[in-house]
DNA sequence: GTTTTTTGTGCAAACGTTTGTATTTTTGTA
DNA sequence: TACAAAAATACAAACGTTTGCACAAAAAAC
């Protein structure tokens, strides 16, 4: 009978120096008393847990809520636990979150950061003590390591080409706060398609931290009324939403007055009246890539310090549409060239 | 200076029989150095651990994103860790997630149980063991401890009522399976409106296992066909939309011709044209309960046996309201009585 | 039949805390 | 100054694994 610790360690531990006969006995024994490993005392000796840490500012958030859920399908099976933590967008609670994680010992982190965060030296800790890091969506080349994003560049310079080639030149863009490179990288896709097509960035028409229902709508009603656009190219749905409500109540004709795209293609999009275009991201595939960059840098002394783009796609609905076009849905213009 | 471990542990821990001067060293030399107390071995010496688990069909679905969300704005500031799992609607994920947890050593459990869930005897081990286990939402009374759960009979009694009180008198009900208590409770609060106000319960108008979209479309193209129905109170709001984008496809005018209801409030429900009368179910404070039922709960042997409804509000919209009417949107007739 | 090699187990230390008990130091009192 | 009581600190065991090393038994080689 194997009784030492050592053997039923080795027994369980998978095929070693334990010949088969009592590696059957114990388990055996162990599935008979329903035998749980215990797991702290595990990480505890080797000095390594099976768990990763995930830092995002809202898990309820349709975008993060699927990227969770991808990331959790690769992680799962591969024997990890996720410990997640929210920062609300607070600079202060992502410190403490992570201050939380490497008290757990976790393995890995996986962070998004909050809009509000400017200072990354919380993170050196992380990496200098071996521990990968790898971040997606919100991101800053200040820290080294794997960074996971959307091609938001390219999304934007879509966007934007598609109200071009839909008759307008007065296109405003309602960003979000340019000191996060989500929201600088869709500002930069737009200010390219206009340069590409000859129309002149006029920065009259920029709306600055304009990502919510409210701001957006404010923001259409006063564009419209000094008669200054002919389309809106919001960095979020949601002002996209609040411009196209507003508008729509005040009387204009959307789109044949004026058009309106989207990012993000939240639930929603497909479902207002008009359909709001938008650009979809695939929040559930993001997660993979992180879990895979995560099961890929887990036990290695160098990271690898690269910038995976997760392809994105235009999807044209009504909002932006020259009346009596033609939708196509299908349209799957992935990632290939500009 | 505090040299042994055990005055270091002791100094660290709050009061004790530390002397102020040695506590405020070891303090110093603590934060000077960037210690990290390591949570593990303090578990595993304590046989507790800070964590709790959590076990939900789908981490990426709007009500359950909000409930994590609610959990943990207690849990965290309450020095606890989330570790959450989910089981993608099956069985045998469930379980595997109760045997993570326990390898885990998780000091309770929060757990929504999947549909396809019909045996809960793996949990009796976590009873037996005296790790508080609080359910929400999708629960049994198979095992014993609190449970958290939305008023869906009363939701859907009001529901019911206020599409009886716009005059509609045959009613259909998509339910999904009723061997959810979930759905079971919202069959009964229709049934019960139905009752109450002399309307004979028709077999012929209650489809089950009709929670999509698209199933919600097919069931009440059917029935409209018939000439079965004047009004549909779905038991969730996608099968709920899918009746009302097909309706509106055939050109069934509605309200006037058919009046529709929904289940849990979705963001698009509010959006849709027209608006989706819907029963708001609060997770987020529903989240809030789960954990404070966890904090009453850890460190106790006898678990309270109680079953908290969490309250609901009907919000009605323009899908059921006889033309016409006002919308009082304030409507907040909460938790009173029938 | 002896020696060498291979294979399988046991021993004991280690991971970093916590905590009961023993020991030292300090304080107070006669 | 001596002695008890109180306060502060040290000692050591324990939590449940893993793992290098030693050792024993079996198998292989001579």
């Amino acid at each position: 009978m194997g009784i030492t610790p050592s053997t039923v360690s080795r027994a369980l531990a998978g095929n070693e120096r334990v010949s088969s006969k009592t590696r059957a006995e114990v388990l055996r024994v162990a599935t008979g008393m329903g035998y749980q490993p215990n797991i702290l005392a595990a990480s505890l000796r080797k000095g390594t847990s099976d768990t990763v840490g995930m830092i995002v500012p809202r898990i309820n958030r349709h975008f993060f809520s699927h990227v969770i859920s991808g990331v959790e399908a690769i992680l799962n099976p591969a024997g990890f636990s996720l410990l997640i933590s929210q920062t609300h967008e607070r600079e202060e609670d992502e410190h403490k979150a992570v201050h939380t994680l490497l008290r757990n010992r976790v393995s890995a982190i996986i962070v998004s950061h909050s809009v509000e965060t400017r200072n990354f030296d919380h993170y050196d800790k992380i990496v200098s003590e071996g521990i990968p890091l790898v971040q997606f969506d919100r991101v800053t080349e200040t820290i080294a390591g794997p960074r996971i994003v959307n091609d938001n560049f390219l999304g934007a310079l879509r966007s934007t080409r598609h109200l071009i080639r839909n008759n307008c030149r007065r296109i405003a863009h309602f960003a979000g706060s340019l000191h996060v490179n989500v929201y600088r990288e869709r500002f930069e896709g737009y200010k390219y398609a206009l340069q590409q097509n000859g129309i002149d960035f006029d920065s009259g028409l920029l709306v600055e931290n304009c990502i919510l229902q409210e701001t957006g709508g404010d923001a259409a009603e006063e564009l419209y009324r000094a008669g200054k656009i002919d389309a809106i190219f919001a960095a979020s749905d949601f002002s996209a939403l609040g411009a196209l409500r507003r508008l729509k109540r005040m009387g204009v004709a959307i789109p044949e007055e004026i058009k309106i795209s989207g990012f993000a293609n939240e639930p929603f999009a497909a479902l207002v009246d008009p359909g709001l275009t938008s650009v979809e991201q695939n929040a559930f595939e993001m997660g993979n890539q992180v879990a895979r960059a995560i099961i890929n840098n887990i036990g290695r002394d160098d990271f690898v310090n690269e910038e995976i783009h997760v392809p994105v796609r235009l999807i044209p609905r009504s909002s932006s549409l020259t009346t009596g076009a033609t939708i196509s849905i299908q349209n799957s213009e992935f990632n290939s060239n500009l």
